[in-house]
DNA sequence: GTGATAACTTATCAGTGATAACCCCTTCGG
DNA sequence: CCGAAGGGGTTATCACTGATAAGTTATCAC
């Protein structure tokens, strides 16, 4: 077993984690990792495949950490727009977790399965359960639910996508796009059936 | 002058536009981009001070592009919906355009003046005067409009990122979160004013 | 002890952006 | 017509990236 009585994983983990959440995407080397572990790069092979899939274990802690705060949120009457504000809490406080789980390229992600993302997604039933409890009369398929929940998503990720690459206007507050984003989020599934004939644009 | 009679510089900007359009952001490099001109990567650099500015030069090529096409759209009493039509048209024909121009992170861009983007976004400005232009009587301040616009350009893209991203579920077509996402960011100036009470969120 | 194997290191490769030094061809002053 | 100037490149090289093959060392089973 271990050299020196220490199994590396989590430190590379450790390390690879913090370079990534005070350094950002780009600083995220395996020689830097490797240099602040104390090993050789080529150490780092020994525990993960290659440099992606330590890039998908930090991927997937993004998901588990958004699952918990996911999670605590009060399955009250405020259960949806608790979860729109929980899911803009949890980008603002990790950008970068937030950047490598939702604005990755899938060019640049070849070797994560799509299937991952999809089996992470559990935010998107959250979302579509607490839209069908929403509306207790007239509740939603499930597929239309999904949709809904989708579009939901979409709206947020929207606005903390340009907030998080600083495109919106510097006489714009960011936090307000973010407010719009949360109110036109929860009047998208109020004012629903949104989906209705499909195929309006050109 | 030119040693062979021909310009490299177009020729340059050529061969990075079509591997950019063909292969993607990530395909772009240098060396590349100089044996299908056929010159050395170090020639490159007398035409540009260093790739960020040869992918500059694609971006605002792709802000040009996008120009045209919003400013072909009939100003008629659909002028709103016509753009944002043409905004998602132009993400699905040109996405590699459409990623470097919106999706690149600042970080990976520090040599990319913040103001260019800024100047460049004059489709802000075109859609705040379709906002004017939608609601004749209680037309809305310029600042209020701006802020309507990017809430619609915010929704817009987030339907857009994450059809790119492919991170929408399976059992969904793109084209309907897009449809979505178009009807949606209609509504929110019908149904406007939505920036109302700043600061609800926690 | 001895062999097997996990846990590494060293050396190296191909590719990246970037720079310095050089060369060559054209143009212009005289 | 000749020599200097300088744009338009090339060659060589650097520091860095991810990645791999081969060798080394420590630990454990027997």
């Amino acid at each position: 077993m271990p050299r020196n009585g220490t199994d590396l994983k989590p430190r590379i983990l450790a390390e690879a984690r913090r370079i990534l959440l005070e350094d950002g995407y780009t600083a995220l080397s395996t020689r830097r990792v490797a240099g602040e572990v104390g090993c050789t790069a080529a150490a780092i092979y020994h525990y993960f495949e290659n440099k992606d899939a330590l890039l998908h274990a930090l991927i997937d802690e993004g998901f588990e950490l958004l699952h918990t705060r996911l999670e605590a949120v009060p399955r009250d009457e405020g259960h949806l727009r608790g979860l729109c504000a929980a899911y803009v809490d949890f980008s603002n406080a990790n950008p970068e977790f937030y950047e490598v789980m939702f604005h990755l390229h899938p060019t640049q992600m070849e070797r994560y399965p799509v299937e991952r993302y999809r089996a992470q997604r559990d935010y998107l039933a959250l979302l579509g359960d607490a839209i069908i409890a929403s509306r207790q009369e007239s509740a939603p398929s499930p597929e239309s639910a999904l949709r809904a929940a989708t579009l939901v998503w979409s709206t947020l990720h929207g606005a903390i996508s340009l907030h998080q690459a600083m495109r919106i206007d510097k006489s714009l507050r960011g936090p307000d796009l973010l407010d719009d984003a949360i109110r036109l989020a929860m009047r998208s599934v109020e004012i629903s059936p949104l989906p209705s004939q499909p195929g309006i644009s050109s």
